[in-house]
DNA sequence: CGCATACTTGACGTCATTCAAACCGTGTGG
DNA sequence: CCACACGGTTTGAATGACGTCAAGTATGCG
């Protein structure tokens, strides 16, 4: 399926946003899009053609498995998101939807002429990298020292700003996109325990529970504090 | 003092090595070469107007303090590494030597500049930025699921590969370029459980420590096996 | 020499994991 | 409609790995 650009729901911040018209054009005649259904992959590690793609909506994870088969979520992919290793002979990572997901999908060679084409695009690239450098630094400095309940505070506070749409604000009720396992997998956390430390937080009145995946911010001043940030 | 490119030890693989004579030239009289010494800080987090800089000998460390003074070693910078947040309005991090480091240090605003008018510098800049995103998840995953053991193992195996100048093959001795403390805010452990860890990996004969900072390799099939990786 | 800094080692405590069982919502087939 | 299986989740009890606290040992520097 071709791209429609004028419909795109991300046209403003994704980085193609920042070629021209007629480049764009010359993009979108490029690239396909796709849908994934939770749990499909967009590609595998080891991978040697992944593609490159833009989120258009829907939500992915980045994860790494290692040889007992654990995986470990690296990053997730929110709209506007980009993915893909561009210099890399492949890839080192898992890429898979968290819930049904609309990508824009290029091969990897028309991204690495349109960094050689459209210096625009080279520089949103490395723009979106630094962020998302940031952002995997964000989850190392968590995952490092902190307690298993400082780390599902400070997920939950992060899942509460990304569900609102004002990025300065804080959404009160939002729905967890992980499971249990994958909040455990992304935090370095077993199932068990990210489950008791949600009854917990819940019972210290921080949160509470609305059915499996729904989360309700109580007193998000109190999840800010526990966070220890 | 003024940047001397003709001497310059990593002209070859740092990002600048994509410009052209001239431009290199505009560069080096906007840039200006500093030396650190061991526990020197190049900028701080919170900085508004941080530097930028190439890493021309030495080592750095990239980390962030918590609330309690807790420090977390985001990352480590080696020579030819690019240092500086672009698109930031302030430092998220510290910056501090290792070691005794020689930099080439240059205003974010010469930077910019410099991405905006030479393309390939800013897909140089990607193309690290990439790397250092590659880098920073490999961490993550080491701290997230692995035993103490196992994450010493793989920094262990790291630091072989990286004092090795044939990227392929392990040096059999070298000298740790963190101390115990420091290792211990990389990796997510104590001090104390770093030396415990060490002084079992050598009664185990994968390794065997050479006064305070030193290490040689007795069995690096043993040490990638614990690693688990 | 004396002090500071880094490292090692031991005893003990704690928090997260492990193992095990039960629970809940949903879909499937009898 | 009920029985049942299944994935995700919750809860409990026991274990163990790592952290904490506290001494004690190099190594280096003024």
């Amino acid at each position: 399926m071709n791209l429609a650009c004028a419909t795109c729901p991300v046209k403003e911040s994704a980085a193609c946003a920042v070629l021209t018209p007629e480049e764009r054009e010359a993009m979108a005649t490029a690239g396909r899009t796709r849908v994934l259904k939770r749990g499909e992959m967009l590609f595998a590690a080891g991978d040697e053609d992944a593609a490159c793609a833009t989120l258009l909506s829907g939500a992915l994870k980045v994860s790494a498995v290692d040889i007992d088969g654990n995986e470990q979520i690296l990053a997730l992919v929110h709209p506007a998101g980009f993915i893909g290793e561009l210099f890399a002979p492949f890839a080192h990572h898992d890429v898979v939807a968290l819930t049904e997901s609309r990508l824009c999908t290029f091969a990897k060679a028309d991204i690495e002429r349109a960094i050689e084409d459209y210096p625009a695009m080279a520089r949103a690239l490395l723009r979106r990298s630094q962020a998302d450098l940031l952002a995997t630094r964000n989850l190392l400095e968590l995952t490092g020292h902190a307690s298993a309940e400082a780390r599902l505070a400070a997920l939950l506070h992060d899942f509460a700003a990304a569900a609102s749409d004002s990025s300065c604000h804080l959404a009160q009720h939002f729905e967890l996109p992980l499971t249990r396992g994958e909040i455990g997998n992304m935090l370095g956390l077993t199932i068990e325990t990210v489950s008791r430390k949600l009854g917990e937080l819940e019972d210290m009145g921080a949160i509470k529970r609305e059915g499996k995946r729904g989360i309700a911010l109580r007193n998000p001043e109190l999840l800010h504090e526990i966070s220890g940030r």
